[in-house]
DNA sequence: TCAAAAGTGTTATCCTTACACCCATGT
DNA sequence: ACATGGGTGTAAGGATAACACTTTTGA
């Protein structure tokens, strides 16, 4: 690709040498729970961190990469992988290495069945809202929000001027909606990246040394080492939204599955709570699951038929997913937890 | 981040050198035509290309590192900008500069709102479809799919196995529906890849040495050097996929337009015509637009009511676009091109 | 018998699509 | 007058969201 050299006006600035990291966040739901698949913390490595390895020769793509660096150090093989979003800023660096051989990661979304629980290594599967836990809606409002709220008016009205201060609060009420109303579980990085800027995560005061407005509020989640929280703050933002126009959810299901299996798995990666009649209705209008003909037994009520995903569903319409909103009342299932 | 380098287990395998290149898609709308920005050709450079220079250490963030060599290859400064994609593999790299300094391209989709014609260097705007000719539809379909349509079935049909030609014929129907009907115009990289594939776009050719089953069909569009055609594709799916649910056909328009000016940018960049009545009554009623006041003269007809876009739109809708769908017949505008 | 989950029916409302039609200007 | 584009009315059909209700199992 150096063909088109001559075209640009002055491009022998030399090139820094670069690292390119691969990273992967993992995900997979089990007991009505969104997983992910983290390594550590260990000696000498005080915080967790997602799978990930530098790129070299021998990868001849991407994607080869990822999924070899994943298996040799997790024991876990990827079925659906998709690249999320490079990131390269400086000064965003973890400060122990320094800027001299800049590090870029590319960020992978995986997803995968079953977590076989850590055959290899140090690899463990966590809840992802340990991570963000204002993300949970399912047993309404987080409490942690509380605690945000405060926080996110003082930094709006530090505006220096009046301009300043009104975009400051169109941007949380974007973000975060106006206390409780307008929650729009897609804008997870939205949330991530304001959360980082104000200094509401630990991360912030990590990264730089300069003074921020608050003092890393209480329940501000798990920090990851590196870019790792923003990367899976990525994975979750572009999970939530592909759900609602593309099948990825039967990635995480089994074969064959109960639509309230399924129905926990969508509520499970959204962090809202579904109605359950509307849900039903909506798969299966769609298209999206045909009856395998056998029923589970013991699930503590009536037996419910077993589904599987309906490949023809990908032709006949042009966005076949999962539209979801959440319900006003709680109308889904009882007991959440140990399905 | 290095700092997890302990980690993972076989982490010293040396990273290569590489490379990153900035590679910018800068659109634009003129006379509802979508339009892009490219380089070449020159001596030394058969085909054309995107702006692109690869990162230096003096670049802070990939994106300011973009918005450098763009300005100083093309004099255009950008406004909004968005990354696209990471193109890495190995296999795909011009033959010209062989492998050793691997070289990864990070695409970015740059939205711009005139085009100032090329005060610097050899930056010229080109139509779109000048590369992607089956992707506009505006006129009705396009002949060239005519001519891809028997290269698609013996594809399809040289398939080893029963399943594999299965496989084959619904990829084809996803990507390029059954013969006109089933368009779906979010899938451009979709059908970029399945032609590169198969061979009907010059660029297969090029790449590999092997024998493709097509020799580069007739009406397959203009080449772009390296990944560029890859990229440009990439960047018009997602143009084409977000103007559904965000406000982005704002950044291309000037700060007041009239809703037919609206109608063909969002026409122009989906490649479909659509029913002039309820595209407004979409427009409207989604909030998207408020009065200016003033009215346009001399178009042609009636004058027009000028309208901006309306900023408030993005508080009161969760995702706020034009979720629009081809119109069966043609009941939008008259004559087209010169606006 | 009751709890728990599965599953059906029905309605009101909104959004989408298509059709038909009128309005205001320039040549 | 008529062409061109601007703009409104409205009705059919489909998708949603909320409501209430029945069915089948296990403890």
């Amino acid at each position: 690709m150096k063909t088109r050299t001559d075209a640009g006006s002055a491009r022998q600035a030399g090139s820094a040498p670069v690292t390119i990291d691969l990273t992967a966040v993992i995900v997979a739901v089990t007991d009505a729970q969104p997983r992910v698949l983290t390594l550590g913390p260990s000696v000498g490595q005080l915080l967790e961190c997602l799978p990930s390895g530098p790129l070299t020769r021998r990868h001849r793509t991407l994607e080869q990469g990822l999924r070899t660096w994943v298996e040799a150090q997790t024991g876990q093989s990827l079925g659906y992988v998709e690249q999320l979003y490079t990131f390269g800023d400086l000064g965003r660096q973890d400060p122990a290495t320094g800027d001299s051989p800049r590090t870029l990661s590319i960020g992978y979304l995986a997803l995968v069945r079953e977590p076989r629980s850590g055959s290899a290594d140090a690899a463990t599967w966590h809840d992802w809202y340990r991570y963000f836990p204002w993300e949970d809606w399912r047993k309404g409002r987080p409490e942690v929000i509380d605690g945000f709220e405060p926080i996110l008016s003082r930094w709006a009205e530090a505006g220096e001027t009046a301009g300043e201060r009104h975009t400051r609060r169109e941007r949380i009420a974007v973000t975060f909606g106006h206390h409780g109303s307008n929650w729009n579980e897609d804008r997870v990085l939205d949330r991530y990246e304001l959360a980082y800027e104000i200094g509401i995560v630990a991360e912030s005061h990590r990264d730089d040394s300069g003074a921020r407005l608050a003092p890393h509020a209480a329940g501000s989640g798990v920090a990851l080492a590196g870019d790792h929280r923003r990367i899976l703050a990525t994975a979750i933002a572009r999970l939530r939204g592909k759900t609602k126009y593309r099948p990825v959810v039967f990635e995480l299901m089994p074969p064959a599955f109960t639509l309230l299996q399924l129905q926990q798995a969508v509520e499970a990666l959204a962090g809202i709570r579904l109605h359950k009649p509307n849900f039903r209705r909506l798969v299966e209008q769609q298209g999206l699951v045909e009856e395998t003909g056998a029923v589970t037994l013991g699930t503590g009520g009536r037996p419910a038929r077993l589904v599987r995903f309906r490949r023809e569903a990908l032709l006949e319409r042009p966005a076949p997913g999962l539209r979801v909103r959440a319900a006003r009342k709680r109308q889904t299932t009882g007991v959440r937890g140990k399905a």
